[in-house]
DNA sequence: TACCTCCTTCCACTGGGCGGAAGGACTCAG
DNA sequence: CTGAGTCCTTCCGCCCAGTGGAAGGAGGTA
């Protein structure tokens, strides 16, 4: 009977798979991990007992599973994250003081931004970001910026990928990006209108770090009424320009 | 050949063994990974390399790994952490601008206190925790606190365990500890004087939920010389009062 | 009582993981 | 340039750890 075989995940992917359940769920159920992790119940059981007794995923009293302060542990010090949120936050406090408006800041993630910080004003629009989550890269400002200045073979994975149309204004052509991307590189500059969320609009611009490589993005989510103030535009490029001086960016040097 | 045999870890273990090797450390070489977690070169070699195609670990350009970006999202939502700091930290900033000393939020994390979250003025204490960093049970004030309401077991196993004596006045024997322990419960509040630092002092008291139960510590670290100072230890009372209360708890109810 | 869902344990088969060793890549000293 | 040293990467055949279907709980509902 049974035995053997078996699928030909390797069991280190097994136990990232039992990781990657918990996107987007704070907690979950054996069986809902073994569902989204493509795992049979018994060997959920035990690699979740394994992720337990290690403290990366923890049992509440109701014997759902979320993930454990060991993780967070590990995490909370990824270089990365602590010197980027560390540096820039000055700087988000004083773009969300002069605009009301969500700032956000975010860094490439395979084929997503993933946000590092927000902060948020009493805004209008509903965020769909929180801190840790993960956006699109052709459907954001944020994502675009990281896009625009990542290397050419991120491009060709996300076009590869079938990036998805959110709402009728989104880009997902390799001519149309391929378009934005350049102008963006040449303004500095992005504007989503929009294209993920409806009657909201994004500005976003590039931290640059010493050596002159694009490492995050800043962004300001607002409602499209406000599209045509200069000044919301001006802040994001002042505050990304803020952080790459603190980070040791020198605009035109070699 | 060679091959078979092998040591008994599971696979599971291994993968953990080398999260675990970046304990206090920033950066490793494949070599160094495979010293502290104790795995052959060519095991670590592919177990690494399966985390960092998961990305949970990053490879800089040096060819040094670090952390990566995945597990501080993975953690960075972690139900406990999250919603505790954010909960505590209006109080825990009262408590820096009215004593200007090291304020800690501290969780009990197996035999050791994680913290939470430091504020820093600018004290003369040099600070040992960080944020994220784990220091004993027995040997710091949040530590005895959350020593002292922990499961019983937590304190067999802590006896167990062997503790470290880190100062000359450190309490490590069974009489001792479970003296202290009684005293803090009957008091709610635990003082430490040069117990893990020379010259230091702590006071910490416990932060309870809804249901009574303590899942969290708050305390103060200064300079010997304020130890007398009322106003201290009747600061981290409150603190620790005011963030039980937000979350729930409520005093003399059954 | 019968039925359901979800969790835990069991066990015999077998292929994925194992790790010593060889081969590179790179640095440094002479 | 040569040789020694350090560290990383790849190779390969052996064998036991991992596998997963199934059976057996635990708990809840009708």
């Amino acid at each position: 009977m049974a035995g053997g075989g078996g699928d030909r995940r390797s069991v280190a992917r097994k136990v990232f798979a039992i990781a990657d359940a918990f996107t987007g769920r704070e907690e979950l159920s054996l069986s809902e991990i073994a569902g989204r992790a493509n795992l049979p119940l018994s060997t959920a059981h035990r690699l979740v007992a394994e992720w337990v007794e290690w403290g990366g995923l923890e049992r509440g009293d109701d014997g759902n599973y979320r993930v454990g302060v060991r993780v967070w542990r590990l995490g909370v010090r990824q270089p990365t994250a602590m010197r980027l949120r560390r540096v820039a936050m000055p700087y988000l406090e004083d773009l969300l003081e002069s605009t009301h408006e969500h700032v956000h800041l975010a860094i490439r993630d395979g084929l997503g931004a993933t946000y590092l910080e927000r902060l948020s004003g009493p805004a209008a629009v509903p965020a769909i970001s929180d801190i840790g989550s993960r956006l699109p890269l052709h459907a954001t400002g944020v994502g675009l910026v990281l896009l625009s200045y990542a290397p050419p073979e991120v491009f060709e994975e996300l076009l590869a990928s079938g990036p998805r149309a959110y709402q009728p204004g989104t880009i997902t052509d390799e001519r149309g990006l391929r378009r934005r991307m350049a102008e963006i590189r040449s303004t500095g500059i992005a504007t989503t209108v929009e294209e993920l969320t409806p009657g909201a609009f994004s500005i976003a611009a590039p931290v640059r770090d010493a050596t002159g490589e694009v490492l995050a993005a800043v962004s300001i989510v607002a409602h499209v009424e406000r599209l045509a103030e200069p000044q919301i535009s001006l802040g994001v490029r002042m505050a990304a320009r803020g952080i790459s001086s603190a980070l040791g960016y020198r605009a035109h040097v070699d």
